[in-house]
DNA sequence: TATAGTTGTCTATATCAATAGACAAATTTC
DNA sequence: GAAATTTGTCTATTGATATAGACAACTATA
């Protein structure tokens, strides 16, 4: 596990370390509560000098992740990732029962705008027809874990905005325009870089991993009803892909 | 879409505008083989030094993403990423019909050692057995667009490294020992940024960011037969999600 | 053929990142 | 209480990152 530091990258040595120490407790190679390596171990490892570790751990303390005391050691706080099952009637909430013990989507913004021809061609409407874009955050325990950006046809749904403030849940707010049940019809999956209003919204430090979901819900019938563009902080979020 | 930068973030500002540009042409705000804004226009909108914006551009001409031409201007290269399908018969030459003419998958290491805790449990063995692992780069046209761990059950499937070399294919592998069908049991993903050995592999540029697919093959009647875990890189793969 | 617009190169300076070494302060162990 | 271990703080030096300004080289176009 010697996974070397790359040099000259742009990416600072203390950032790669700090990376590399988020991805262990990830995995579990450093257990919950246990105290990582001393800081002239862990140097020696990378390859670096001490005083470069002492960065990459103080950024990880200020992140709230791991606890140093003095004379005792450097200790892990951070939780473990949720796990966060997508299939074909993937829903916020009850894909992460078990695993968190509260859970909310919270409404950011709304807006009433032309459709891009991206969104019109996963709705199937026309291009510059008026949809519905609702913002949300995703929460687990107070903790952010998604963010989503999702279009709906202005037309058919008009107020859902209103409805999801209300009641806080997509899936509830379908029922009050008579969908009970739908499914996911397409998801294309690919993973960046953060932008700054990512990194604001899921309380993220720079350079952190998005995970982004693109998906078209449909009615049983087959008619789209919501394009969607989600994102999940990789340090604290993995997609589990079930029955689509 | 002034999305700001974030200093002293241990991301130079260098790297995080690279990002931003590869991202742009990734989601389509600039056009294939079309000019970038100049570098004084760049440098105004990010709030940097021209310099700062000539690093992130060098970065990308290396790359090989974009052609700077003096006089001109700088303009984009890059080829759409490629759409590769997981569902339950994922298998890594049928899903790129059409995207790439040519395609392969080239056998780089193997090795006999034995089950860790996370290869035993999921191949259902006693963990310390023996596991035959094998190391594959998949190509499209020439181009890394994955790069594979796969670990077999050293006793059912003793030679598959062997059989792998020659046919260049687990499915021709695995008919080899009287397996036609196999499905995807599970698959859980996740994306990092990749490490010293996946840039080698992969030939990318330090900061690059992997997808990674950690899945389980079975036989039509359950039994586990491979355990992967695979890495794709994001700026030139996203994964299509069909029924599993 | 000018001229405007663009990328390429150079010098200089300030700040951040990384290395190196020494020692202090706190905790645990013998 | 003494020794060993570990984190915290300080000084100093080097190289990478970022800013600033000036001008050269090349291209397109009026």
């Amino acid at each position: 596990m010697a996974s070397s530091l790359e040099r000259r990258s742009g990416v600072s040595l203390w950032r790669q370390i700090a990376d590399q120490i988020l991805h262990s407790i990830a995995v579990g190679d450093f257990a919950e509560n246990a105290a990582l390596p001393p800081e002239v171990a862990l140097a020696e490892r990378y390859g670096v000098n001490r005083h470069t570790v002492r960065s990459a751990i103080a950024a990880l303390v200020q992140d709230g992740v791991l606890r140093a005391e003095q004379g005792r050691g450097t200790f892990v706080l951070s939780r473990k990732r949720l796990s966060y099952p997508i299939g074909a009637r993937t829903r916020f909430s009850e894909g992460l029962q078990g695993q968190a013990s509260e859970r909310r989507s919270v409404l950011l913004e709304s807006a009433v705008e032309p459709a891009s021809r991206r969104v019109a061609e996963g709705l199937g409407l026309a291009k510059g027809s008026t949809v519905i874009r609702l913002e949300t955050r995703g929460e687990a325990d107070g903790e952010p874990v998604s963010r989503a950006t999702g279009w709906f046809d202005a037309g058919r749904f008009a107020g859902i905005d209103a409805a999801m403030a209300e009641t806080g849940s997509v899936t509830a707010s379908f029922q009050r325009f008579g969908i009970g049940d739908y499914l996911r019809q397409s998801t294309v999956l690919s993973a960046r870089h953060a932008d700054a209003a990512d990194l604001a919204d899921l309380d993220l430090q720079p350079g952190a991993i998005v995970l982004v979901t693109i998906a078209v819900n449909v009615t049983p019938d087959g008619q789209p009803i919501q394009f969607a563009e989600t994102r999940f902080p990789a340090e604290r979020v993995e997609l589990k892909l079930s029955a689509l």
